[in-house]
DNA sequence: TCAAATAGTTGCAATTTGCAAATATAAGAG
DNA sequence: CTCTTATATTTGCAAATTGCAACTATTTGA
């Protein structure tokens, strides 16, 4: 009841190891962790601008410019000009970084069903919609997660 | 019930800017992420060596070795020969480490306990135990969550 | 007693990071 | 319409972080 912070803090981290090891078992040398977290973010916005994913991700959007530019030579990201605002670019994925995104999607989702798989329905399910409640929490308190200015 | 990474992916990203927020508040530039990380492991296990703190978080040993000395030099850890065993450095926090390690602890749990408190009774002790037997099932789990060798 | 194993540290060289300053474009005041 | 200001993104640069390979120091075991 007390010590929430050890929960959160050993479970972010065991996720953080898995989540780094299946994307260097998809992808090889193709992305870093964090070029894997920009692909996921861009992929679950719709035309997202620079400022966007790199504020959704707390990223200083000078370090992302550099990050989005290496995707890009990569070939696994594109930036259009916004038709209508010459300064914003809108970012996507194209097929390959897709491939990339979908990979690491598959083997994380299949880990994380592999540990859920030890558990009964019922505490699978209460498991699931446990975190989505403290997402949801997390998502109307201002308070936090919100990347500083 | 398919897409359980997404819930994982967003938790684990928004816990991490939160402690990141709250690190940089209690320790302002005294500590970084990565190091607080450090002053945790230390700090939650028994008179642990290099490696065995290295290894919990996952950290190549050198990379690890040198933010150590960074975290000596600060003084907030001490290094003491392994009586038995004198290539084993055994690792403490220093009052300083400590006292650091227990602001960052504080705020980050308010900071939870925050987002816990917008939840019934009934659905904040829900939440805890599923993340509690989640990570349990992660410990259990081989197949993830053990840092490449 | 000496060859292998183990713990930890250094020498690089590459990558990543973030602040300050620059560039490019758009929006608004007059 | 023109000039100041605001916004989006990029670069210069210098510091911090990273990891592999090689090295040192100790211990273990044949």
């Amino acid at each position: 009841m007390e010590n929430v912070r050890n929960l959160f803090q050993i479970l972010a981290r065991n996720f953080g190891l898995l989540n780094e090891q299946c994307c260097d078992n998809c992808c090889g040398q193709e992305v870093s962790l964090v070029q894997s977290h920009i692909l996921y973010e861009i992929n679950r916005q719709h035309q997202p601008s620079m400022q966007e994913i790199a504020g959704a991700l707390g990223m200083d959007i000078t370090t992302f410019s550099r990050q989005v530019k290496t995707l890009a030579d990569k070939g696994f990201v594109k930036k259009t000009p916004h038709p209508a605002d010459n300064r914003i670019n809108i970012l996507s994925l194209t097929p390959e970084g897709l491939a990339i995104e979908n990979a690491i999607h598959l083997t994380v989702n299949a880990q994380l069903h592999g540990i859920l798989s030890t558990m009964s329905e019922f505490e699978k399910d209460t498991v699931i919609r446990s975190i989505q409640l403290f997402n949801d929490a997390m998502q109307k308190s201002d308070s936090c997660c919100v990347p500083p200015k």
